[in-house]
DNA sequence: CTGTGTGCAAAGCTTTTGCACTACT
DNA sequence: AGTAGTGCAAAAGCTTTGCACACAG
């Protein structure tokens, strides 16, 4: 298993403060929410699974709390429909299935890609990432 | 040159008509703003360029019309920004380079990819089209 | 007590919806 | 006249901003 997710409530506060974010309760909550498992959540749907626990989180800090966490390299961002951001708890690299029909996202392992000839960059830029997904649709829909 | 650019009016409805689109003035205004030239324009900058020329079409209408085009395969939507989506005249098989510095968006020949393995689909799909961005950054920039 | 950092209500933008209107049959 | 398709004002939804508050030094 490539990725490690901190379970415990312990793991995920060690985890923040090794990637410089200060862990406060409200951050606590969303990380543990998003760590809980292998899954892609909209900010909306961090913000239904914290709030149902304890009291409650607003939607400008979970808004603002995931912005961090992208950031400081505790979250993936996946940026495949309009209409929304999904956060990937998966940092290994990776790419995704992104279903129009259903808008569900999948993960797919890296290393079914090879990058043949890496296109030479524009001047005085570097490389950040490479985002691939495959946009995939139900056989039977037309 | 890959793709050939309707450059007249009639040229824009010729297009329109083989695809499926019905040519009214509000909509060869917008495909005569797309198709200009290569580039990469978001709904808002459309609405600027289309409402400069002529007297009006309204934030809905632009939308609205730049959804169809998407839809009926004049133009491609590209998605590498959370908050805004860009539309594309060039239909040729592409990917992109996105300067998260700049927000410029770059288009990149294919052929320099190679899907080596294409992995497997999910049991009843099929694949719709792949997207490959390449984020990149200013060098000086940290 | 001062300064840095955090959380949230309210504001801002992009996009969608629902309805009036148009243009064919 | 009836019907399918078009355009837009208003509504909705996602995200950011600006400020009050909390906490460490």
């Amino acid at each position: 298993m490539v990725n490690e997710y901190p379970s415990s409530r312990a793991e995920v506060i060690e985890l923040m403060r090794d990637k410089g974010v200060n862990p406060t309760q409200q951050r606590i909550d969303i990380a543990q929410a998003l760590f809980a498992k292998p899954q892609h959540l909209s900010a909306d749907q961090v913000m239904s699974l914290v709030n149902q626990q304890r009291a409650a989180v607003s939607k400008a800090t979970v808004y603002n709390t995931l912005g961090l966490f992208a950031r400081k390299g505790l979250v993936r961002e996946v940026i495949v429909d309009p209409s929304k951001v999904f956060y990937d708890p998966t940092m290994s690299p990776h790419h995704h299935f992104y279903n129009i029909d259903t808008g569900e996202l999948i993960d797919v392992e890296s290393g079914h890609f090879e990058l043949s000839q890496f296109p030479p960059l524009p001047e005085g830029t570097e490389a950040e990432g490479v985002d691939v997904v495959i946009r995939i649709r139900n056989s039977a829909t037309h």
